[in-house]
DNA sequence: CTATTAGTTCGAAAATACTGAACAATTAAC
DNA sequence: GTTAATTGTTCAGTATTTTCGAACTAATAG
């Protein structure tokens, strides 16, 4: 394969400017000179790419084709360059985010708004992850940084991880549900009957782990933390809820908390970022998010 | 922008060999030629691709990043090559056919076998279209060639139109049906009161056009030929359908045809394909299609 | 028929890429 | 700890490729 991008780059000037003759002006180079390497280039490649009709030229079918892909190419290529260049400057090109449900993505605007003051280039997505979701994400190479879920269950090769946050979840009802009747603290037996939401886990390949499901009880599954809060809202069924993000609900009466017999669980909040990054952006996040 | 596939390439060896010396021999170079090649591409995009660390050197940040798009970019330069040497060989590197969902299918499946011991190597794709589809994905360019579909209103630059076959539509209904009762040949008053089964046009952009509702009667829209047929056959409306496509569940008689008052229409169905094509791929399909 | 423009050819000059020998730095071997 | 082997670099010289400019051919416009 001889094809060399500064070729691709003459022939898509000839196509522009309409002639052999322009394009060598565009370039600051020689009329001989493009004859040259348009004629070096069909050799290298073996076929014609113009039909001499007479003073002008016109494409062949297959030198269309090379012009129209190879335009393509010469735009990935100056991408190519600027990613480099990107990450050179010691900002990543991209930076993937992962935050847990349990989060409240709202909570996190302001740190990116202060983020993008800084004017780095870096092309930030995130994306909402499941319980084991943050992990697979981080594990995966598909997220640089997670904001969220669980703990490790073991050390992993070239991931770091630091608890950023007690969250405490709560056992919650709606305002007229029926066990708000009963004495508390309430027993397993109490919260038997009724149905218990649980948020389904967007870990694909983990072991499914169905959240604080408390033995083999009636089950709605809900996609995320949102619809969770907003099931037990409606009466559709009880469960634990992250106290951080139900406040104003339980301040408002809509939701009530519940004493059980069994401890309230407490569940660590892990933040991971990957060791091996050195790009500033995600070392400035992590030094945010760690407060 | 000076980046060259050439110093790609080099890039690729020396991660892939591990050294400069290795990187060198696999290329038939001599290792200060690849020395030169890394400094002078440094040099030319402006900042380090190794860190010299002893006598090994280890790609920056900046470099992986070069690398690993450099990688993709080298693998699409390639494909750009092939496709060329593919469209110079006379056969496309590509073809789409689009087919008017009132032919079956199927009975295009021997054609495309016929084609495939060719061995051109053309990547055929085959799409279905609905009514104005078809001319709508010639106009586009997203397809090389149709196969059914309404003629032009107007002659279209660059597209040649040729009549294929005479469709007869017949009006059918499932052999349950009441209109059956009825004295023959039907008015349209008879009509008028049963649900009528059209087909949703495809044609996004193109004037709607409701093939044969027949005034402003109940309809039950649907996506395609496929669909109209199983409507009417379970009695779900009335409505015309291709004779061609519905032979056997008129010989079965699941499906009965009742003479009405306006003539059963005839539409003429048209073959496309862009004149400009000078594909051979092109040009076999279209004299198969025209017998 | 002439003037103009487009593209090519060709020898010379310039720029670029490659080579091989010498050298420095590091790792492996004993 | 010393020696040997391996790696990468430097540098001067050489080979190759690219560019240039002038001369030339062919087609088109006036």
């Amino acid at each position: 394969m001889k094809l060399t991008l500064d070729a691709l780059t003459v022939l898509d000037a000839i196509d522009r400017k309409g002639s052999f003759a322009s394009a060598a002006q565009a370039l600051f180079r020689v009329p001989s000179t493009v004859t040259y390497t348009v004629q070096k280039l069909e050799e290298d490649l073996g076929f014609a790419i113009f039909k001499r009709a007479g003073r002008r030229s016109v494409l062949t079918p297959a030198g269309q084709v090379l012009l129209d892909q190879g335009r393509q190419l010469l735009v990935a290529a100056q991408e190519v360059v600027n990613s480099a260049h990107q990450v050179n400057s010691g900002w990543e090109a991209e930076l993937n985010i992962a935050i847990d449900t349990v989060w409240d993505i709202q909570r996190f605007y302001p740190i990116l708004a202060e983020f993008q003051k800084l004017n780095s280039g870096v092309q930030v997505s995130i994306s909402e992850e499941v319980m084991g979701g943050t992990l697979e994400a981080i594990i995966e190479q598909r997220a640089d940084i997670t904001i969220g879920g669980p703990p490790p269950v073991s050390a992993i090769q070239g991931i770091q991880f630091e608890s950023i946050l007690n969250s405490q979840w709560l056992f919650v009802v709606a305002k007229a549900h029926p066990l708000m009747t009963l004495l508390l603290p309430l027993t397993e037996q109490d919260i038997e009957p009724y149905v218990s939401i649980v948020i389904r886990d967007s870990a694909t390949q983990s072991p499914i782990r169905a959240h604080r499901s408390l033995g083999a009880r009636p089950m709605l599954r809900v996609a995320n933390m949102e619809q969770k809060i907003q099931a037990q809202l409606q009466g559709l069924g009880v469960g634990f809820l992250p106290k951080h993000k139900i406040q104003p609900l339980l301040d408002s009466g809509e939701l009530v908390e519940l004493e059980i017999e069994k401890d309230a669980p407490v569940t660590q909040q892990y933040c991971a970022w990957r060791s091996t990054n050195t790009g500033r952006a995600a070392q400035w996040f992590v030094d945010k998010i760690l407060d």
